[in-house]
DNA sequence: TACAATAATGATAATTATTATCATTATCAA
DNA sequence: TTGATAATGATAATAATTATCATTATTGTA
C-alpha cells in the first residue's frame, strides 16, 4: 500500500478516500477479476457516495501504473486485478463451462518471441487466454 | 465458396446476395482484419441497400460456422479475418506504433496445453496476441 | 493561516458497438 | 402455386465506457 501510495505521488495523482476504497477492494479480492461495476458496488460499501466515473477514472489511473492489471475475458468488458509482478503477468484459463477463470503462471512464449526478434519485431508484451473445462466441470462429463 | 455454399446448406442457410456479397468482400480481403463496419462499407459497393444488422448477423453466423475467425485487438470492436486451417488458428503481433497487425504461424503452446491436461483441464482453444513494433516500426527508431 | 492553483469528484449526457424487435419480403420444398 | 420458414432493413434498445462541467477537496506557498 505503501508502495502504491509512492507510485502515486511520483505522478502526483493523490491518494484520495475513494482511492483508497477502491485499492481496499482490490487488495481484498486478490486472486478475482472484478469488473468496474462489480468495483464499484464494493466501493460503495466502503465510501458510500462514491460515483461509478470515479470508479472507471481510477481503475484506468491504476492500470496505467500498473497497479492494476486489465483484461478482457468474455469480449465485453473489462476486468481488473492486483498486477502482482512488475516484469511479467500471468495466463488465463476460461472455463467454458461455469466461467471460472483461474490462472497459468509457466512462461513458455519468449521461444516464439525470440524468433519473432530475429524477423525484427520488438515485442514488448503477450497476452494468452486458454478456453477450455476447468478440473470440476471436465469431470462431471 | 462451393464449399462455403454446402456448409451453409447444411444447417439450412441460405446464400442470399447478400451473404455473398459479404462472403466476396472477406475473400477479397484476405490477410485483412475488417470490423463489422468496415465490411459494411464495402458490401455496399456490391449490394447497395443492404443494412448493417444483416451484416452483423452474416459475420457472427459465418463466424459460428467457422468460415470466418472474429477476433479483437484495441479491446473495442470485434474483426473478422476467413478462416484458412480447420483445426487451429494462428496468432498475431499488433504494432503498438502504426497498428498494423501481422500473423504467426508457430504454434509451441501444446507444451502448455498439456501440462494443463495433466492438472485435470480440458483445453478447447486458446488465444494469443503478441505487442510490440513491427520491423517497419522498430527500425525507425 | 489564508489563498490561489490545481486535481478530483459526482451527476449526467454522449458515444459506440452490438443486439433485439418487428413488419415486410424472399426463398424453399412439396 | 402455395404455405412454411428464413432473411432482411429500419430502427429502438442495451450496455459499457468516456466526456463534460460545475462543485469540492487538496496542496504548496505567501
Ligand atoms: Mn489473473
Ligand atoms: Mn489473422
Ligand atoms: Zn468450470
Ligand atoms: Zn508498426
Amino acid at each position: 500500500m505503501d508502495a502504491i501510495n509512492a507510485k502515486l505521488h511520483e505522478n502526483s495523482y493523490r491518494l484520495t478516500g475513494q482511492r483508497k476504497a477502491i485499492l481496499n477492494v482490490m487488495l481484498e479480492n486478490q486472486g478475482r477479476h472484478l469488473s468496474a461495476e462489480e468495483v464499484f458496488w464494493e466501493a460503495r460499501k466502503i465510501f458510500p457516495n462514491i460515483g461509478i466515473a470515479t470508479v472507471y477514472r481510477t481503475l484506468e489511473k491504476l492500470a496505467s501504473l500498473e497497479v492494476l492489471y486489465k483484461s478482457m475475458f468474455e469480449g465485453n468488458k473489462y476486468r481488473y486485478e492486483l498486477a502482482e509482478d512488475e516484469n511479467h503477468h500471468h495466463h488465463h484459463v476460461l472455463c467454458l463451462a461455469c466461467g471460472q477463470i483461474s490462472e497459468v503462471s509457466g512462461d513458455l512464449l519468449h521461444e516464439l518471441e525470440s524468433k519473432l526478434d530475429e524477423k525484427g519485431y520488438k515485442i514488448i508484451d503477450h497476452e494468452l487466454k486458454f478456453y477450455g473445462y476447468c478440473p470440476a466441470c471436465n469431470k462431471e462429463k
